[in-house]
DNA sequence: TTCAATGTTTAGAC
DNA sequence: GGTCTAAACATTGA
């Protein structure tokens, strides 16, 4: 998946392209994701219906974030809530005949897509057989891709209703909220009696973090992944505060891109990745002290570090 | 053939 | 209640 700064990317490109579009036809292939995780086939089949009739012939007014979310607003107020987990790809592609310049992308092609790494092979022709979700619109065609089937589209009657959900129970700060201070990130942090790499993770005292992220922050912190919150010092929390911000907006103003073959909402590739200074390069040299980069399992998950540099 | 992959959620143990 | 681990979701590609 797209982590926080992919998935913003992701909406500013898509909100061009979709606002002021009407849905005019939904197509639905695999009803799983229309619902929660573990529901029956029969419930899968009411929540489609109610996707569908609550959707069709509405116009999109909006399209923002909240943590990872993708949220499509609706002309009644009413919600598409879209999260792409690993593998979720949202592709517009243009109608033939459109000549409107923001459907051309960087290449002149007339599709805006971003999610997970995209091949040609799945832009050339859509859909494909991971495409699950197809929304008909004015001047194109929205395609909701995903080759694990992880990610969902739910629809709400409201924001309200979305907030109710206990799906967004203890979901932590935006890392560009002006609530998340660092006497809020001290106090959460002071009170964590785990790892760091695991607590930016958990999304639940600031979300956008994910596997990538979190180790490029713990290595710009020059803290080790495996250190106790308990144990950092007021600096350490300070420069991983700072970092969290930085790392995030810097990636964003790359145009989001976690690894090298992501692409743009407008179709051009992400810069980020060449940034990556331990994300990926177990064994290889550290960029500042040159000694091997070391990897380890935390919380099941792959983490990169220098034993030099991070303390 | 086996393993790991951008994310979250859940179950069980202590 | 917190914290830890493993497993679950499902597919692909190295």
């Amino acid at each position: 998946m797209p982590e926080l700064p992919e998935v913003e990317s992701l909406v500013r490109g898509l909100k061009k392209v979709l606002v002021n579009e009407t849905i005019k036809k939904v197509e639905v292939r695999l009803e799983k994701l229309i619902a929660s995780h573990g529901t029956t086939r029969k419930a899968n089949k009411k929540k489609t219906a109610e996707f569908v009739a609550g959707i069709t012939g509405k116009k999109i007014i909006n399209v923002s974030r909240r943590a990872k979310n993708i949220i499509i607003t609706l002309n009644d107020e009413s919600v598409i809530l879209i999260h792409l987990k690993m593998t979720g790809q949202l592709v517009f592609v243009a109608n033939k005949n459109s000549n409107n310049a923001k459907h051309k992308n960087a290449s002149n092609k007339t599709f805006v897509a971003g999610g997970h790494p995209i091949t040609e092979s799945y832009t050339q022709s859509l859909p494909n057989k991971h495409s699950y979700i197809i929304l008909t619109l004015t001047s194109g065609t929205l395609y909701y891709n995903d080759v694990r089937q992880f990610g969902y589209a739910l629809y709400y009657p409201s924001i309200e209703k979305v907030i109710e959900d206990k799906h967004w129970q203890g979901v932590g700060l935006e890392p560009f909220d002006n609530a998340f201070t660092l006497e809020y990130f001290k106090e959460k942090i002071g009170k964590k009696n785990k790892n760091i790499k695991t607590t930016l993770l958990e999304q639940n005292i600031v979300v956008g973090c994910g596997n990538i992220y979190a180790d490029e922050i713990c290595f710009a912190s020059q803290v080790l992944p495996t250190r106790n919150c308990k144990t950092l010092t007021a600096k350490e929390v300070e420069l991983v505060y700072n970092n969290i911000k930085t790392i995030l907006d810097n990636a964003i103003s790359l145009g989001g891109s976690s690894v090298s073959n992501y692409l743009l909402a407008d179709g051009s590739r992400g810069n980020y990745a060449r940034e990556h200074k331990v994300y990926g390069r177990t064994g290889k040299q550290c960029l500042v002290c040159d000694s091997s980069l070391l990897s380890q399992k935390i919380g099941s998950r792959t983490t990169v570090y220098c034993k030099m540099c991070q303390k």
